[in-house]
Parts: C-alpha cells; sequence; structure tokens
DNA sequence: TGAGACATGTAATCGGTTACATGATTCC
DNA sequence: GGAATCATGTAACCGATTACATGTCTCA
C-alpha cells in the first residue's frame, strides 16, 4: 500500500484524522458523521476494513484499551511510518489531473497540511492549487461554446455550473492566502 | 438492475448519452474523454462493461454494424424501457441526501432533463435543487463555527470552501431559473 | 432489567481501475 | 507494409455499499 498505488480518500482522511490525536473507529466514524469529511463514507464497512490495512501496512497501530473482552476497543496512533508516509503524501504538488479528479481530496489534503507542515506549506498548496484552476478555466469556457454551438443548452448551463464552482475554489484559495500571509 | 439499486453515475451518464443519439462504445467514450462528463470515467473497462450491464437489462439495444467480423462494431440506441427507466430516473424529487453525496450526479441528470422532459422539468428540478442547498447551507456555517471554536484552522477554512461552492451552485440555479421563465 | 447508545466487525455483491490483448481501417 | 488511429473487449484486483451480527455500557 502507498508504495505502488495512491490510497483511497477514505484512507487519507483517516490518517489525517489520525494525525491530530489518537481516537478509536467509532470517534472516526463519528467525525465523518458529524462533519463535511462524511463525504468520504460513513459507513462501518468501510471504515473498520481501511483500518485494518492501514495497520497491516504499519502505518497505524492500535493499543487495545479493554483486555480481555471479547470485543476489543482500540485506540489508533499514527506510527513513524505513518507519519512520514502522510506527511510525503501531503508535499506532493497539485496537478491538472489532481483538480479535474480530485479536487475535493485536494480540500481535504489541505485540512491536514495547516497542522503537520505549517503555514508556508498551505501557501505553497494554495498557490498551486489556485495556478492549477486557473489555468483550467479556458478550456471549460472553450467547452461552453461547443455546447452552445451544439444547441445543447442544458449542456452549456451544466458546464457553466462546473466554471462557477472552480472559479469560486479559486478565489477562496487566494483569498485564504491573503489571510495566511497577513497573520 | 434499477428495480433494487439505485445505477452507477457512469450508467446514467452512459444512458443519456445514447438517449440524445445512438451511438457506437467508442463514440461515448470520446464524449468522456473531451467533455467535463469524463468526470465520470473515461475507461473502456468501466465503459464496455457498462455498456454490456444496460443491455443485458434490456435498457439499450445495439446494432451491429460490420457483421461476420471479429471486430463487431456496435451502434447503442435506447428501447422503450430504458427511455422509460430514464425518465422516471430524471423526474425524482431532488433529497437532501443527493446535494450531499451526489451533487455532480444531479448536475448530469440535469444535463439530460431538458432534451428529454422540457422546460418545466427543469425548472422544478432547479428549484428542488436550490432549495435543498439552501437549505443545508445553515449547516454548514454552524460546522465552521465549530471548527474555529477547536482552533481547526484550515478545516474552517476548508469547510468555508464547500460552503462557497455550494451556495454558487445555489446562485447558478436561481439564475438558470431566471433564464429558463424568460425565453 | 430493558432500552438505547456505544463500539466493532463480517459477508455478499458490485462496479471501477489498471493493464493488457486484439482486430480493423486509413494514410503515408 | 508499417504506424497511427479507430474500436472493442477481458482479467485481476481492490475498495465501497448494504445488510447483518454481536458485544458492552449507562441510566432510568
Amino acid at each position: 500500500m502507498f508504495h505502488n498505488r495512491k490510497p483511497s480518500a477514505l484512507s487519507l482522511a483517516i490518517l489525517g484524522i489520525i494525525s491530530l490525536e489518537p481516537v478509536s473507529g467509532y470517534d472516526i466514524r463519528k467525525i465523518f458523521c458529524t462533519t463535511p469529511m462524511g463525504h468520504f463514507s460513513t459507513s462501518p464497512g468501510a471504515i473498520y476494513p481501511a483500518l485494518k490495512r492501514l495497520k497491516e501496512n504499519s502505518l497505524i497501530k492500535g493499543q487495545i484499551v479493554k483486555k480481555n473482552s471479547l470485543r476489543p476497543k482500540q485506540i489508533y496512533a499514527l506510527t513513524h511510518k505513518g507519519l512520514e508516509t502522510l506527511k510525503e503524501m501531503l508535499v506532493q504538488p497539485v496537478t491538472h489531473q489532481d483538480i479535474i479528479w480530485r479536487l475535493e481530496e485536494m480540500i481535504l489534503q489541505f485540512t491536514f497540511i495547516g497542522n503537520l507542515l505549517g503555514r508556508e506549506q498551505s501557501l505553497r498548496f494554495l498557490n498551486e492549487l489556485a495556478f492549477c484552476i486557473e489555468e483550467y478555466v479556458p478550456t471549460l469556457q472553450e467547452n461552453i461554446n461547443i455546447q452552445r454551438k451544439l444547441k445543447n443548452i442544458n449542456g452549456a448551463f451544466a458546464v457553466e455550473q462546473g466554471l462557477a464552482k472552480y472559479r469560486t475554489t479559486a478565489r477562496w484559495a487566494r483569498r485564504v492566502i491573503r489571510e495566511l500571509e497577513n497573520e
């Protein structure tokens, strides 16, 4: 895992949550159920197997609270390897592909960058994000024109929605950059 | 399929594309590769199996072009059942859950509503979408306050991004409603 | 002492990703 | 006749969903 393939968004979210403070599987599920992070699944059938995989790959370790119980409760913490892996993931440059296919995951990454890597990396990340989006916007604009020429009215409207969302995200990034710089 | 479970977003996209005009699998893939609809996979390993399933469920039928060939080329069209199924999916009311978990899919649906069901249904859909989003916004706002209280600075910023995106989508919907009404 | 929240998990199924394989057509 | 593009598919793998199962603690 993570050597040969990208982690799922859910695994990343779990690693990030655990990096803030050690928690149990149930705690993680509660966070997913009560915050927008729940966007990446709230199902125990996804969360517990994901924890199992992370543990098998030595990215997290579980401390068993109630011993001698048929229902062992575990508190998970990052291992050294887990922390390094997470940090390495968070310093990766933002790519064109990322903003097309994984924008939500990028925002998730930003959440953890502040805590683990500090302001400078947050700024680096936001600048790259804004740059990639601004680079992508003309492509969408062109696509709107194509849809209009094809008389695909709703299609053109739909792409406009995508465009508006990207613009909003770029503006958000620029605003947060200013706020972080003025601290 | 579709009797007992929701179709995947990819299946819906394929049905919608075919509803516009009969096309081959390759044509579909080209559309995915060259438009933002590609958000729902561009991989032949997803598209061809999806076509196969749709065909097995009699939602589409394929007309074989080159007969007696080892590589039969097929042009797919909706069956009566397929058209009815698609229409039925598109008249479903927009729910709270939809805008949290499937917003992109909702926009995709809007693309096809105009062609298949006309202006009135487009307006119905957009009104429901805007209403659900506006209902959801306060929840996000509250979550931002919670994150701030927890001193989770980047977390608060991240939720702000989600909020801004929802607001943008609601404004987009309201704007498109006005444009459709003034036609 | 029973209800409900806390807490952890498994099994069946399904669909997407990646990588691979292969045939058909076009054009130089 | 070779390269590129058109065109259709399969196989291994993986992770998410749904539904189910079960144990534990708290408090009225």
